[in-house]
DNA sequence: CGCTGTTTTGAGCGTCCTCAAGAGTAGTGG
DNA sequence: CCACTACTCTTGAGGACGCTCAAAACAGCG
């Protein structure tokens, strides 16, 4: 009813191909933005034989949970997750949110099971693609070895910039980079980077970005106030783009 | 002539060949932190002829900087390294400190040129691994191809451990964390986990731990009016592991 | 021995957390 | 259909932890 409706984040992303047909990435339209981004023609028709078998995961479930023997990782078909660590006096921290294209379960190749919970933040899909196989089809075929190392490298580089957020900016810094970080991905899968439903608590906000739900919520009050954002519940519209991504690192003026 | 020189860090790690032999990883007394870690004796020979040069390093040089193109990766053979970013707005953060056996640069793998600062925190000496190459005997050898694999995730997973330390701990619990890290790995290098000599600045500390350098130098002077601490300047000793190990994530007694 | 950079310690302040209450929203079943 | 429950979000008041500013002790090095 909301006039919001019309931009609600996942409108069911069609696929090009029925699940159960092999040429699962060929004519899937994450294409540009999921693992083949880099890969010739050839090399996806072999990403195709590997890629055989979706999950839909439900709001609330847990794709893989820590501790769980690794065998494949997952790309985002449709959905949105979280991936959360907790240590062991019960605090947890989020360590992502993975929208459509997106990987999930890189933690878990080092010691060959998983080392943070996959949950699901609405009824989501994945495509499984097992990762012996992925790792034999990248022995055979450099260009997807490369794209695959790329992958990991990035993750890195992300984690380093989060680190940087947790370690000295200030909650509006935060949120602002956040919002900022979220509508630019949102954007490159061809939705409105200005206008979004948040697929997650305040709660989990905080746990990403190292607040309390209720620092969370205030300073999304104070962007209302300060005419940068319109929140309502969980749909956000930004007001003044520019004055929001001034807000990241920029107190030094 | 204080009596903690004798457990100094780095007692310039005898090398079990000649920098220019080409037995680099076979014999190198290091392969078992190393990447030849899980390697089959015939993939550490093909591994040798990779490893060809070794570069050294004076103390505040600069191994690489970001922007720099990324062309190699690079194992830390003797010395103590830190990495950094920086925002525009002048703040820096330490994204890890390095010491033998550990690895440089995967964050430049993503985009062909590095992502970080990485300088020696003493005088270093590294073995350059020329990545292309790497990628290519990981393309015929699985193992190194699964091994380097490890290494990456390993990587994503302690970013991920620091989140939760930036994200959720007191200054105290992040200072002790940070200290029984130290601590694990110095003792699988065969030092002394219980006394041994930072490398680093409190200013280092802090930026790698999300504090100013007052916080870190405060909470010294804390444990070690607790008694769990006895510190002079940059010598730490240990005096109760058991209670340092019980600061981290602990409060939920 | 003076210079420079690091470390320690103090006093006051600000940001975010804690505790708490109340409003808004969604899903369920009578 | 609406009441009921559970959950999420908002807002307030007070307090704690770490930051800022500042000065002095200490160590290393020419």
């Amino acid at each position: 009813m909301t006039p919001v409706n019309a931009i609600a984040l996942p409108p069911k992303i069609c696929i090009g191909s029925r699940a159960q047909a092999n040429s699962a990435c060929t004519n899937c339209n994450l294409r540009g933005l999921c693992v083949p981004a880099g890969l010739s023609s050839e090399e996806l028709e072999h990403l195709d034989t590997l890629v055989t078998t979706r999950r839909t995961v439900h709001r609330g479930e847990t794709l893989f949970r820590r501790g769980d023997r690794f065998a494949s990782i997952y790309a985002v078909r449709s959905g949105f997750f979280k991936t959360t660590i907790s240590s062991e006096d019960g605090r947890d921290q989020v360590t992502g949110f993975q929208m459509t294209g997106e990987l999930l379960g890189l933690d878990g190749i080092g010691d060959s099971s998983h080392n943070c919970d996959a949950v699901a933040l609405e009824d989501s899909a994945v495509c499984v693609i097992p990762f012996a196989r992925l790792e034999g089809l990248a022995h055979e075929f450099a260009g997807l070895q490369r794209e695959f190392h790329r992958v990991m490298s990035r993750e890195i580089v992300r984690d380093h910039g989060v680190m940087l957020l947790l370690s000295g900016m200030s909650a509006e810094e935060r949120l602002a980079a956040f919002l900022v970080n979220l509508a630019r991905r949102l954007e490159a899968r061809g939705f409105s980077s200005s206008s979004f439903v948040l697929r997650m608590t305040r709660a989990e906000i905080g746990a990403y970005l190292g607040l309390k739900l209720e620092t969370v919520s205030r300073t999304f009050s104070k962007l209302q106030n300060d005419g940068i954002l319109d929140v309502r519940q969980r749909e956000v519209h930004i007001v003044d783009p520019i004055a929001l991504s001034r807000l990241v690192s920029d107190d030094a003026a």
